[in-house]
DNA sequence: TAATAATTAAGAACAGTTATCGTTTTGGAG
DNA sequence: CTCCAAAACGATAACTGTTCTTAATTATTA
């Protein structure tokens, strides 16, 4: 891959695609969305440029939730929040649980590692689901 | 699952096995490490038995890292640290780290979810894979 | 002992993802 | 524009970690 301006025209529709919601989709959700304007999209193509893009660093991975690659096109350092009933997944606010150096500094000598990044995930349940939940505890 | 007590002689070996290291391993790690002392196990019932072992909240998952989902026998809140290079799992001293209480009630009625628990992943290269690196570097 | 329930091995099935391969598209040079 | 090589593509087969099925075995209870 080049730059951003050499994108192919497929290419260019799967990162806008991601680029345009804050879902933290799949493959799959991706292609699905596409299929509809681009019919003869292939399912490989949106695994290939979603690997092409994680490895230029131009995307992210969230982590396997329910056996499913979920994505992330904001690279920026941010934590998640992933509903254990429905696997949404939704941004915390950037202000919130930074991690500062001095700690980072101090657990890189104290456990004998090199850190590059950190990410910290919320897991639960999410607003719909807590209600659905409650509710359906009223029979 | 009954109690621990009621262990079969195969699932109490499995449950031995993975706490008896601190390596955080897969299924295949186990079922290779039993097969010695025990020929006929089968590698569905190790799978199985985590299974069982994470339903009873006996055991927990750290996360499918690099393909393989990894276990950890210590089900208390603490981090870890991954080596992206040989994806060792490394713990993070419990004394570091945690998010309190005060923290998590605000982000819950900001972000509208309920928060049931949490995970911090630092990740990067470990003391081995980093001092590998530097060496190869030398030519 | 007889009936019942739990556990198991073996291997088939499954699902998400990656690799292959022949074709098409793209972008630059002349 | 035309040619060419490289990149990207669709279709689909292959792969891999995991789950499911089934029949047999083992443990428990009556």
């Amino acid at each position: 891959m080049q730059c951003k301006r050499n994108f192919s025209a497929k290419r260019e529709a799967i990162y806008r695609t991601l680029s345009s919601t804050d879902s933290h989709p799949t493959a799959e959700w991706i292609y699905e969305k596409l299929k509809v304007q681009i019919p003869d999209l292939s399912l490989g193509t949106v695994y290939r440029n979603l690997s092409v893009f994680k490895e230029a660093g131009l995307i992210k991975s969230v982590g396997v939730i329910n056996g499913h690659e979920r994505f992330d096109w904001d690279t920026s350092q941010h934590s998640h929040f992933v509903c254990s009933c429905c696997f949404r997944i939704i941004d915390i606010p950037k202000s919130r649980m930074f991690i500062d150096q001095n700690t980072l500094s101090h657990l890189e000598n104290e456990c004998d590692v090199h850190i590059q990044g950190h990410s910290i995930t919320f897991y639960g349940l999410c607003g719909d689901c807590s209600k659905n939940s409650i509710e359906s505890e009223d029979n």
